[in-house]
DNA sequence: TGTTACTGAT
């Protein structure tokens, strides 16, 4: 529905409503004694009742009310057979109305409904309504809706828009709507405007603007006007569904017939609050103030909430003292999220104000407001303040969160220092004094016990600060003033002895651990199993392993294959897969990254048979290989030249549903490079940009490598310009394979240039480089070149020793360049001035003499 | 947690 239908309705003015029919629910409240009964009774606006002058009505009353607070309830009770007969609708509102439990409301009311000659009538169903919305009882109200529709029971417009915002306030939009349509429809009611405002109410929160408006237009339809009670519930519903200028159409419409009032200002306030316009809820509050309208305290309580939330704690503050002026009363937890914001802000010295207004005022601080002013502390002076002024009011438990926060706030400000003297000083161990930083007789005033919590909070910023040493030395200290040692602490302490290969004493305090009664858990024996795999001990890991069976618990398969890893580096390939073996055999099952580990071991020692063996083996078993373990045995397959075995491999990979990588691609291209494929290899890299694999900076050296080594130095260089392009870097190892491709191809002036630009990235040749590049300079007799190079080699030091085998070369170089008069006098200088290993002038025969 | 490129003789 477009907007400029409502507005050309709006035309006509409603007559207003009376507005006590508005809110029934806040009339429940007046409620007055009659001297002639004893129980309170309340004046529902749909009610027929009247605060009744009959004494016979209130005799039978009474007794239908003692009846039923009676245990247990009979039916079969003689005195309510004998009141059953004069039953009315009058009646059963006045009874209904005070019980003060909605059970026995709702079985009185059950009772009524059987009775033969008694019916319900729509004040009878509103009051049962009016109980059960009240005590949030969905399913019953749910029933008494059906029930109520069923009955067939004609009810006034107002009683029916009683009975929808009943349903309403339980969010039963559905049940709204049927007992709404029904009663329209069976004609035991004609809606008016005030009747549908209520519907658009109860369906306002949850329902769609769409369906929302088309009820808005049926109500048109049906002769009646918009109103400001049916425009609210519209305002609300395009609030929660952030349709903005909408909603301020309604607004500003609703203000030109002076409709708005406090509860409309609320409504557009609070939702320019939850949409973060913190500035212009604001405004408005000030525009709802020179209306002389005041919001309700609920809607000052969620603004201050929301506008802290979107860290606008100054418009908070604001809104604080508002609400104060205003007369209404505050409480803890308003002081609780305007502290927490502000510290949140790190503005403790505002946050310390309100803390001693409300210690005035008699609020007690808790410890959530303690722990907020204590984290925001951004030095030890501030914590030790509040410590002081705070801890004096504070029980016991109080004291331990409190000592909690700031064991926890000193290690987050990076003092465990100053952690570990209060803590020392807690245990009675004062030390020196002076320098601790403490006024220690003030803030002992309390006696305060050490407890493990402290003492878990220390050690772990000690640890976590690598002062394992004096962590050890507080654990003893906490043990000697017989403070038990958490499980925490002792895995704490376990693991980072472990990662600091101090196995010896981590088994120690796994042995005081058992000793206290503290079973290891999984990461204490991981932690230990995590250093004996570092130090490729297999005994001790397997040795573990069978304690982790013991205990249920399950070894980390990281840790398991770093062993694997390490023994194959080490040339112990057999240990690795024995150490695999024997922990199936402890009911471990290694996973195929472990297995990948092992087998690419193998492949390393050349034993490319035994990995395919193991491949097999564990597809057997049931094992799915990953695309790394393809990887792992294709470049197996390659390295050891059975170049068509790798191809079925990466085919059976394919065919099994895996995509090949790019190390897949990379492996391939390097085999087809040095398998003199050079132009198979090109097209790869097509297909990895067909195939969205993109090429890292391995395929592009590889590549650059092939291309060199097949001659073709200027397709090698396209790539290398590639590169860039395709948002990828060039590394050392693409430099060095360029520079030294194109010396071998013979052009060590375009390998200089390259050379010279790694130089300017800061990247360092190795000194083989140096050897192609000297040894192309002297293929080309450009001799001044080669001493060039040859004298940055020995500048920076990198002249190959004589177990080198590019020794030779630097002496054939040396050589050479003393044989032309060009270079030899400043090779001889060069020589006689450095300390070359193993190069003498004397070694040069002739062409060394001067 | 496991896989790929450059050092080079035939």
């Amino acid at each position: 529905m477009a907007l400029p239908r409502i507005s050309k309705t709006l035309r006509t003015l409603f007559k207003l409503i009376n507005p006590s029919i508005i809110n029934p629910y806040a009339l429940h409240s007046l409620s007055f004694t009659k001297i002639t009964f004893p129980i309170s009774l309340f004046y529902s606006p749909f009610s027929t009742q009247t605060p009744f002058n009959n004494s016979e009505h209130a005799h039978v009353a009474n007794g239908l009310i003692s009846i039923f607070f009676e245990r247990p309830f009979s039916p079969e009770n003689p005195e309510l057979k004998r009141l059953a007969p004069v039953l009315t609708t009058k009646l059963v509102e006045t009874v209904l109305n005070c019980f003060k439990s909605w059970e026995i409301a709702h079985l009185f009311f059950t009772w009524a409904s059987n009775q033969s000659g008694y019916r319900h009538n729509c004040y009878t169903y509103n009051a049962m309504a009016s109980i059960l919305s009240h005590a949030r009882q969905n399913g019953p109200l749910k029933a008494l809706a059906l029930d109520f529709v069923n009955s067939n029971c004609s009810i006034t417009p107002g009683g029916l828009g009683f009975f929808l915002r009943c349903l309403g306030s339980l969010e039963l939009v559905s049940e709204a709507n049927f007992v709404f349509d029904q009663v329209k429809k069976k004609g035991l009611c004609v809606p008016n405007d005030y009747t549908y405002a209520c519907l658009l109410e109860a369906i306002s929160k949850p329902s769609s603007i769409d369906f929302l408006e088309m009820r808005l237009q049926e109500m048109l339809d049906s002769g009646w006007e918009i109103n400001k009670y049916t425009l609210t519930p519209l305002l609300g519903a395009y609030c929660n569904a952030g349709q903005f200028e909408k909603a301020l159409n309604i607004f500003h419409e609703m203000r030109e017939r002076n409709w708005v009032d406090a509860h409309v200002f609320s409504v557009l306030v609070l939702s320019f609050s939850k949409w973060g316009e913190v500035d212009k809820a604001f405004e408005l509050i000030e525009r709802m103030e020179d209306h002389s309208l005041v919001m309700n305290e609920k809607t000052f309580f969620v603004l201050i909430n929301g506008f802290v939330r979107e860290s606008r704690v100054d418009k908070a503050l604001q809104l604080f003292l508002k609400m104060r002026k205003s007369g209404f009363g505050v409480d803890i937890s308003l002081y609780d999220v305007l502290i927490g914001g502000l510290c949140k802000n790190k503005e403790l010295e505002k946050a310390l104000c309100l803390y001693s207004e409300m210690k005035e005022l008699g609020i007690r601080p808790d410890v959530g407001i303690l722990t907020k002013l204590i984290s925001s502390c951004s030095n030890e002076e501030d914590i030790i303040r509040l410590l002081v002024e705070t801890q004096e009011d504070m029980d016991e438990e109080g004291i331990i969160w409190l000592y909690n926060s700031v064991f926890h706030c000193l290690i987050n400000m990076g003092l465990v220092g100053k952690a570990h003297v209060l803590l020392r000083t807690i245990m009675g161990i004062m030390g020196d004094e002076s320098d601790s930083g403490f006024t220690v007789n003030e803030l002992l005033k309390r006696k305060v016990r050490p407890l493990t919590s402290y003492f878990r909070i220390v050690i772990d910023g000690l640890l976590k600060t690598d002062k394992l040493d004096m962590a050890l030395c507080l654990f003893k200290d906490m043990t000697l003033i017989g403070c038990k040692p958490d499980r925490l602490i002792y895995n704490n302490l376990i693991d980072e002895l472990c990662n600091s290969n101090r196995l010896e004493e981590s088994y120690e305090l796994l042995r005081d651990m058992e000793d206290s009664g503290l079973e290891p858990t999984q990461f204490t024996h991981n932690s230990l199993y995590g250093c004996q795999c570092r130090r490729e001990n297999v005994a001790g890991a397997l040795e573990l392993l069978k304690r982790m069976r013991m205990h249920g618990h399950e070894p980390w398969m990281k840790y398991s294959t770093l062993l694997v890893k390490w023994l194959c580096k080490h040339r112990k390939v057999d240990e690795a897969c024995n150490f695999l073996h024997d922990m199936l055999h402890e009911g471990f099952l290694p996973d195929i990254v472990a297995y990948s580990a092992a087998m690419d071991g193998l492949i390393k020692s050349e034993q490319v048979d035994r990995a395919l063996r193991l491949f097999k083996d564990i597809c057997a078993r049931g094992y799915c290989p990953d695309v790394i373990a393809y990887n792992t045995l294709i470049n197996g397959l390659f390295k050891a030249k059975r170049i068509s075995e790798a191809e079925n491999l990466v085919n059976e990979m394919v065919m099994k549903g895996l995509i090949p990588s790019v190390v897949t691609y990379n492996l391939l291209i390097d085999a087809w490079c040095k398998s003199g494929d050079i132009d198979r290899a090109m097209h790869c890299l097509s297909t990895m940009f067909e195939e969205e694999r993109e090429p890292s900076v391995i395929t592009y050296t590889t590549l650059i490598d092939g291309l060199c080594a097949a001659g073709r130095s200027d397709d090698a260089l396209k790539v290398w310009d590639d590169i860039a392009s395709k948002g990828c870097a060039p590394n050392r190892i693409t430099f060095m394979a360029l520079i030294s491709g194109l010396s071998k191809c013979g052009r060590p002036d375009t390998a200089l240039v390259y050379l010279r630009k790694m130089e300017e990235m800061e990247m360092k040749a190795d000194c083989f480089v140096y050897i192609t590049l000297l040894s192309a300079f002297l293929s080309n007799s450009n001799l001044p070149k080669a001493y060039e190079i040859l004298k940055e080699m020995v500048d920076k030091g990198s002249i190959p020793d004589q177990t080198n085998k590019n020794h030779a070369i630097v002496r054939d170089a040396i050589l050479k360049l003393l044989a032309d008069d060009l270079t030899s006098s400043s090779v001889k200088a060069l020589i006689a001035k450095e300390d070359i290993p193993s190069i003498n002038l004397s070694d040069f025969g002739s062409a060394g003499q001067s």
